[in-house]
DNA sequence: GAGAAAAGTTGAACCAATTCTAAAATTGAG
DNA sequence: CTCAATTTTAGAATTGGTTCAACTTTTCTC
C-alpha cells in the first residue's frame, strides 16, 4: 500500500498548488504560463494536466480551500450569534467579505468565477457551486438560529429568506471583484442597506 | 463623405454577426471557430479583428441586441404596472426571463456572462455591466412607479429594494443558465417565492 | 482622371493551453 | 530478487485565438 508513490503524489499535488498561487498572484491568472508553473513546481507540463484537469482547475483547488476556511468562521456565529437580526446577518457576511481577499486576489475570484459559469460541469465547476450551496446553506441554517432564539418570526419562509440574503450578497461580491477600485466598507455598507429591508420584514 | 467605404463597413458588420449567430447556435460558443465565421462571413480573420478586438466582443454584440429588446419590452410595464405589487414584479421579472432564450442559447449566455467577469474592462465587459444596470434601473422605476400609485410604502428604500431584487433574479438566472435541465416555470415560481417575503415588507 | 494619402483587408506566423505517445519509475507476485 | 503490469512522466505535436507587415481598395486633391 501507501509507500513511495503516495507521498510523491501527495508532495507533487502540493508543489503544483504552492507554484501556481505564488504565480498567480505576482503575475496574475492568465499571466501566470503553465509552463512557468510547472518549471517552478520541478514537474513536467504533463505531469500538471494528470493532476488537474485544466488550468482552471489549479484555481480552483485554491478557491476552496479559501472558501472552506471561511465556512468554517462561519460556524462560529451561527452557533452563538449577535442578538438582533441585522448584527448577526451583518456579522456572518462580514466574515464572509472580510476573508475572501486573504488568499486571493481580485483577479483571481474574477477567473474562478468565470470558469464556474462557463464550464458548469466541469470538476471545479461543480466543486464552486457546491460551495456556493454551503454558503447558502449556512446563510439559512443562521435564519432557522435566529427563529429558534425568537430574533425572526416563525412564520417567515427561512429557506427563501437565507436564498435571497445570500444571492443579493454573492452579486454584490461579483460587481465588487469586478472593479478593481472597491473597497469592502463601502460594499459592506450597501449590502447592510439592502439588509435592513430584510430585517424589517423578518424581524419581531 | 459616406459612400462605398460606409456601406462596405456596416455590411460586413452585418455579415459577421449573422455568421457568428448561425454558428454560436449550432456549434456553441467554443465550437465556433473563428476561421469559420470568417469564412461564412466571407471576410478574413484579419477583418474580423478589425471590427471586433476579440472573439468575445462579438458574442457580446449579440447580447447586447437581445438584452436591448428585454429592456424595451419591459417599459411598458413599467408604464402601466399590474394591481398590486407582487404581479407588477412578477409580470416584469416574466418578461426578463421569458425573452432570454429568443436569441440566446444558455450556452452563449454562460459564455457572455463568464467574460463578462472575467474582463470587465473590456469593451463588452463594460457594455454588460451597463446592461445589468440598466435592468435594475428599470426595477426600481417600477418600484418608485407602484409608490407614486400608492401600492408600495412612500418610505421605501426605494433604490436599495430594486437593486436587491435584480440582484436575486439575477443570481437566480446565472444558476439557471448553468444547469441545462433547468425549466423556466420553475425558476419563475423560485423568484416569486423569495419575493413574496420583500412584497409583504414594502407593499401597504 | 492621375497620383498620393488614408483606410481597410489579408493570411501566414505566433503563442500558450491542451493532447498524445513513447519512455521511465514503482509496485507486487512468484 | 526479478520482471511483467501498472502508473506516471516528459516534452514534442496539435490546436485555435490573436497579431502584424505587406498588399488593396477607396477617397481626396489638383
Amino acid at each position: 500500500m501507501s509507500g513511495l508513490r503516495e507521498r510523491q503524489k501527495a508532495d507533487r499535488h502540493r508543489r503544483i498548488i504552492d507554484a501556481a498561487t505564488a504565480l498567480f498572484r505576482e503575475a496574475g491568472y492568465e499571466g501566470a504560463k503553465i509552463e512557468a508553473i510547472a518549471a517552478q513546481a520541478e514537474v513536467s507540463i504533463g505531469t500538471i494536466y494528470n493532476y488537474y484537469q485544466n488550468k482552471g482547475d489549479i484555481l480552483g483547488a485554491i478557491v476552496s480551500m479559501e472558501v472552506n476556511e471561511v465556512l468554517n468562521a462561519g460556524r462560529g456565529v451561527v452557533a452563538s450569534p449577535p442578538a438582533n437580526v441585522g448584527d448577526a446577518l451583518d456579522t456572518l457576511i462580514g466574515i464572509y467579505i472580510e476573508h475572501s481577499l486573504n488568499y486571493l486576489s481580485k483577479e483571481m475570484w474574477r477567473q474562478a468565477m468565470a470558469i464556474s459559469t462557463q464550464l458548469p460541469d466541469s470538476p471545479f465547476g461543480q466543486a464552486y457551486t457546491a460551495l456556493d450551496h454551503a454558503l447558502t446553506e449556512q446563510i439559512r441554517a443562521l435564519i432557522a438560529r435566529l427563529q429558534e432564539i425568537g430574533l425572526v418570526r416563525p412564520d417567515i419562509d427561512g429557506p427563501a429568506v437565507g436564498e435571497l440574503i445570500f444571492n443579493n450578497m454573492n452579486m454584490m461580491f461579483i460587481e465588487f471583484v469586478k472593479r478593481d477600485e472597491a473597497r469592502i466598507p463601502e460594499l459592506r455598507a450597501a449590502i447592510r442597506r439592502q439588509n435592513r429591508i430584510l430585517v424589517a420584514a423578518i424581524g419581531l
